[in-house]
DNA sequence: AAAACGGGGGG
DNA sequence: CCCCCAGTTTT
C-alpha cells in the first residue's frame, strides 16, 4: 500500500474519531510529552490521567522534577508499578538540569542517551511535541503493523523488531506527523485491539493482510512463555504497643527499590532471632498470616506475612537511616507497592 | 486463579 | 542477542 494513502486514512480517521482531550495533549512540550509517555507505556490512558495530573501539578517542568527528592517522585508514581521508570525520569531530569539547561534536547540520540527513554518514546517526543519525522514503535503500533503486513514471529526478537521498525518509518507522512503519530497509537488503543479487533471499522481494513486471511488473532505472535519460579519470604508486621508498625526502606535498585516495605526474613530463618540480630528488636513471634501470592513477570512472590509485638515499651528510636516507625496519617507520604499497600491497610485496620 | 500486557536497561 | 524488571486489567 502506497504510504501516503495509509497515513492519508490513518488521519481522516484520526479527524472524526481519535483521543483529543487528553491532558499532555494540551500545551504538548517535550516534558509534558515525555511523561505521559513513560506512564503511559505501563498503564492504560483511563489510570494515568489522575495520576498524571498530580505530577504536573507538583512537578510542572524539568527543573522541580530535578530539584525533587526521589522519596517524593516515588510516592506520587506509588501504584502505577515499574518503579525503575520513575527513578529513571527523575535521573534523566537531572541530566537535563545539569547538561542541558532544565531543556529537552530536540534531537533523537541525544534524548536516547537519557535513562529511560529508548528509540520508540524518543520518538514520540520528537513527533509529538517538535513535529520532527521519528517513527515510534510502541505496542499499539506494533500490533496494527503486525497484522496489516501479516508480519510472522514475537516482536522481542530482534529480527522481529526490525521488520516492524522498517514498516513505521516506511508508513511515516511527511506532513502532520504529529496527529499521525498520535493517530496510528489511537487506532491501535481504540481499534486495532489485541482481542477481537473492531475491524469493520478500521480504516485500514480494505488492505490488511492479517483481515484478508482471517488470521488477526496470530499477529503480533506471543511472547513464548516459560514456567515461573516461586521465592518466598517473610514479611515482618513489627508493631509496638503504641500501634507504631516498622518500615524499611527498600535497596535503590531491584524489586520496588526505593520504595517502603516491611523488613523481610528468609524462610526458615527464627523470627526472633532474625530481630534480635538485625533490628536489635526483642519481639514476641505471633502466628503467621495466610500465605499471599503475589506476581511478577520472571517468578512469584510468595509471602508469610509474621505479626511481632515489640517485646519493650515503646521507646525505642531507630537512628539507623532508612527505616521509619509508621504510624496512621503516614500513609499518603511514603511510596509503597500495591501488596504492602494491602497488608498494612489489614494491619491497621486490626490494631485500630 | 490464570493470562495478557510493554518498553527499556544490562549482561 | 536474550534476559530482567511489576502490577493492573482482563478472561
Amino acid at each position: 500500500m502506497d504510504p501516503m494513502k495509509f497515513s492519508q486514512r490513518v488521519l481522516d480517521w484520526f479527524d472524526a474519531h481519535g483521543r483529543k482531550q487528553l491532558p499532555w495533549k494540551e500545551n504538548p512540550t517535550p516534558y509534558r510529552v515525555w511523561v505521559s509517555e513513560i506512564m503511559l507505556q505501563q498503564t492504560q490512558v483511563a489510570t494515568v490521567i489522575p495520576y498524571y495530573e498530580r505530577f504536573m501539578v507538583r512537578f510542572p517542568d524539568i527543573r522541580a522534577l530535578a530539584d525533587a527528592e526521589q522519596d517524593e517522585v516515588l510516592r506520587l508514581w506509588a501504584g502505577l508499578g515499574y518503579y525503575a521508570r520513575a527513578r529513571y525520569l527523575h535521573q534523566a531530569a537531572q541530566i537535563l538540569h545539569e547538561r542541558y539547561d532544565s531543556q529537552m534536547p530536540l534531537d533523537i540520540a541525544a534524548l536516547q542517551e537519557l535513562p529511560g527513554i529508548g528509540r520508540s518514546t524518543a520518538g514520540a517526543i520528537l513527533a509529538l511535541a517538535a513535529g520532527q519525522r521519528q517513527p515510534i514503535l510502541d505496542g499499539n503500533v506494533k500490533r496494527l503493523l503486525a497484522r496489516f503486513k501479516a508480519v510472522d514471529g514475537w516482536p522481542g526478537q530482534s529480527r522481529v523488531q526490525a521488520a516492524l521498525w522498517e514498516l513505521a518509518e516506511h508508513f511515516m507522512p511527511v506532513q502532520r506527523i504529529a496527529d499521525y503519530t498520535q493517530a496510528v497509537m489511537d487506532l491501535g488503543a481504540i481499534v486495532c485491539i489485541p482481542h477481537q479487533p473492531h475491524c469493520e471499522i478500521c480504516p485500514l481494513v480494505e488492505d490488511c493482510v492479517a483481515f484478508a486471511q482471517k488470521r488477526q488473532a496470530d499477529f503480533p505472535a506471543p511472547k513464548p512463555r516459560r514456567e515461573l519460579p516461586v521465592r518466598a519470604i517473610q514479611m515482618l508486621l513489627v508493631r509496638t504497643d503504641n500501634n507504631e508498625v516498622l518500615l524499611e526502606r527498600r535497596p535503590p535498585a531491584g524489586i520496588w527499590g526505593g520504595l517502603w516495605s516491611f523488613p523481610e526474613c528468609p524462610i526458615g530463618v527464627d523470627v526472633a532471632d532474625w530481630c534480635r540480630e538485625r533490628l536489635g528488636l526483642t519481639v514476641t513471634v505471633e502466628p503467621p498470616w495466610g500465605v499471599m501470592r503475589h506476581g511478577f513477570s520472571h517468578f512469584h512472590l510468595d509471602i508469610t506475612p509474621v505479626p511481632v509485638m515489640v517485646a519493650e515499651p515503646s521507646s525505642i528510636v531507630m537512628e539507623e537511616e532508612g527505616f521509619v516507625w509508621y504510624n496512621e496519617g503516614y500513609s499518603a507520604s511514603r511510596g509503597m507497592a500495591a501488596p504492602v499497600r494491602r497488608l498494612l491497610a489489614v494491619l491497621v485496620n486490626k490494631i485500630v
